[in-house]
DNA sequence: ACACCTATGGGAAACGTTACCCATCGGACC
DNA sequence: GGTCCGATGGGTAACGTTTCCCATAGGTGT
């Protein structure tokens, strides 16, 4: 027996025809519009139980919206995106958006077939997290969709952005290390030579926020920067490069915590420990930092507000196309844990 | 000045009239279909790429495909994820396929908003990974969508099914931990009472084969199980119940990675080394078990094995959805660590 | 020279929904 | 009693694409 014909999914139009009215009032009931009686919406909604109809986004999205809003993240590992991602969702929770990610972009040319497909696709909007793009690629996007960008900084008029204060940041890391008698403080930064992503990248004003601090504390004659990358590998690397130095740093501030990760994987391999021999301090805040037996000092930037934010500021894009761009900046605060400890000598 | 109003997206009508045919030709050249010349097809590409013309989805979808597939994970933090997503996203990276995920959904509830909402926007394949829905939503999904279901044993005419034998893996586990002298091996396991979910759920599965391996290795009388769930939490408060035991157990085989980070953080709160006092042992070879400072004794499932198979059964689905339904089972292996070592007593 | 086939191209009707606009019906107001 | 207005309901043309089918042209075989 040949598996029977699927059977045709329901309509608006059997909606109509079963509480006997046009296909006009139902979409009106749907989206809620101005029009219907109560009892109108009641014998409608009636039908649409009864019937188990979804309406179809993407015939919705030939004419109106596809109540869809996509996500990119450029790396699914990374485990500080979980939050912004919680704090999308939750906001999103009780409306009639469904949040679409897209999967792990670890380049350019990958992030930029992310979010063409999701155009194509008709998003209502698009939240860009920690994108790496060209902001002329950025600026397309926007133009095309309301767009809001996380974990970036540089103002442009086609889209909203969110991101922490990451000169505050690294100052605070630096405070705290300083507070702790230490003088020579490494950073191991993510290597940046474009000129507009050394001013809106994160790394990079971490990086300068570094600089600064280190400067304010008078201790820039100890002022010592790695450049390798973001990466577990890149903190590995950047490690075993600061290991090597002739007078060795007593503490090292890592851009980011999965560069962190990086850091305490050399340090264990190069048979000392944390922080006995060196204090280490991350950026994130991850759940990875959280971890007891990690215990990593760390700056928290409020990932779940973040998330909120961009979600409140797409929402009032979506229903005013022409208001003007806002920037977002939130104030990061320092997890102090046990990977940091007072220079003993 | 206000923003001028936003230039109309260049469709296929756009490209038929530059290209100087009609919008069937053109339909035609996109989708590779028979009824064109090869002198139509290059005058119909250089149309689409004078105009940078891309076809809009959701129109697609309301008479053929959207190219889309949409992929459903349990919890977005879990590091064993990513694994099967890099598999699935290599598998269709030169295909005309974008994968789309679903956001975390932590609850049955929440998994059917997802595939729901997928099928709404005209997924043309659905890949569940390690779903908690009950099986009769599962078909349901599976009859509406060509639906591929990784990590969930027991087979269904309405879906394809990609896991590992998690009763042989379980058994390396124990036969590992025999091999090093161990007696007193505790497992702890996710709590499960639903009978067909005994069946079918991974977990389930394990604690069997813990079971089984534990007789076979003439220990039974020293089978030690501790039922909580399959979270960092989960793993904490069952290690906490162990240490608690008037004799211990010599080393815990956690039912996933996740439950081991818990392991190990209430190990080091009570002030036990890993693998000294105990050695620990967890289940999907995440990037956390393969992290130096931890280094954790793991079954590797075969992540990226996992989401290839799901993605050859699903293209073979969508282009004959009347086939059998398949069942792919994988050999897990064991990447010995070292957080388990020979018992010394 | 004729019927017949194949290759190529296009016309037009879907697909499921929304937006625009018009029709109708009471009741309020002068 | 006539006019006007607000509330309610529906008809219909989009939206951008694919699919079904028909038309034409040129070649093949007899």
């Amino acid at each position: 027996m040949e598996p029977q014909a699927r059977p045709r999914r329901v309509t608006i139009v059997d909606v109509a025809r079963h509480a006997e009215v046009s296909t006009t009032a139902v979409s009106k009931v749907l989206r809620n519009a101005y029009g219907a009686s109560p009892e109108m919406r009641a014998k409608v909604r009636r039908a649409i139980d009864e019937l188990g109809y979804r309406p179809n986004a993407g015939a919705r999205g030939l004419r109106g919206q596809t109540y869809t809003i996509g996500v990119t993240l450029p790396d699914i590992r990374n485990p500080f995106f979980p939050e912004i991602l919680d704090g999308i969702t939750t906001s999103l929770a009780d409306t009639e958006y469904q949040v679409l990610l897209g999967p792990g972009c670890n380049g350019e040319k990958e992030e930029a077939r992310v979010t063409e497909a999701m155009i194509d696709r008709g998003m209502d909007g698009i939240i860009l997290v920690a994108p790496i793009s060209s902001r002329a690629h950025m600026e397309r996007v926007g133009s095309a969709v309301p767009t809001v960008v996380i974990g970036r900084h540089g103002s442009s008029p086609a889209y909203d952005t969110v991101a922490d204060d990451d000169v505050e940041g690294a100052a605070l890391v630096v405070g705290h290390l300083a507070g702790l008698g230490h003088r020579r403080i490494a950073h191991i930064e993510h290597h940046e030579t474009d000129p507009t992503r050394l001013t809106e990248m994160p790394n990079a004003r971490r990086a300068d926020g570094y600089r600064q601090a280190m400067r304010q504390h008078g201790l820039e004659e100890w002022t010592d920067v790695v450049s390798t990358s973001y990466t577990q590998d890149g903190g590995y690397r950047g490690t075993k490069e600061l290991l090597a130095r002739p007078v060795r740093p007593t503490a090292v501030f890592a851009g980011a915590d999965i560069v962190a990760m990086g850091v305490l994987e050399a340090v264990a391999e190069a048979g000392l420990s944390v922080p006995g021999d060196l204090s280490v301090a991350g950026y994130d805040n991850t759940t990875f930092a959280a971890f007891g037996p990690i215990s990593l000092t760390s700056v928290d930037q409020g990932g779940r507000e973040m998330g909120q934010n961009a979600v409140r500021l797409l929402l009032e894009r979506i229903a005013d196309r022409g208001r003007r761009s806002a920037q977002v900046t939130l104030s990061p605060t320092l997890v102090p844990r046990r990977s940091t400890a007072r220079l003993t000598e």
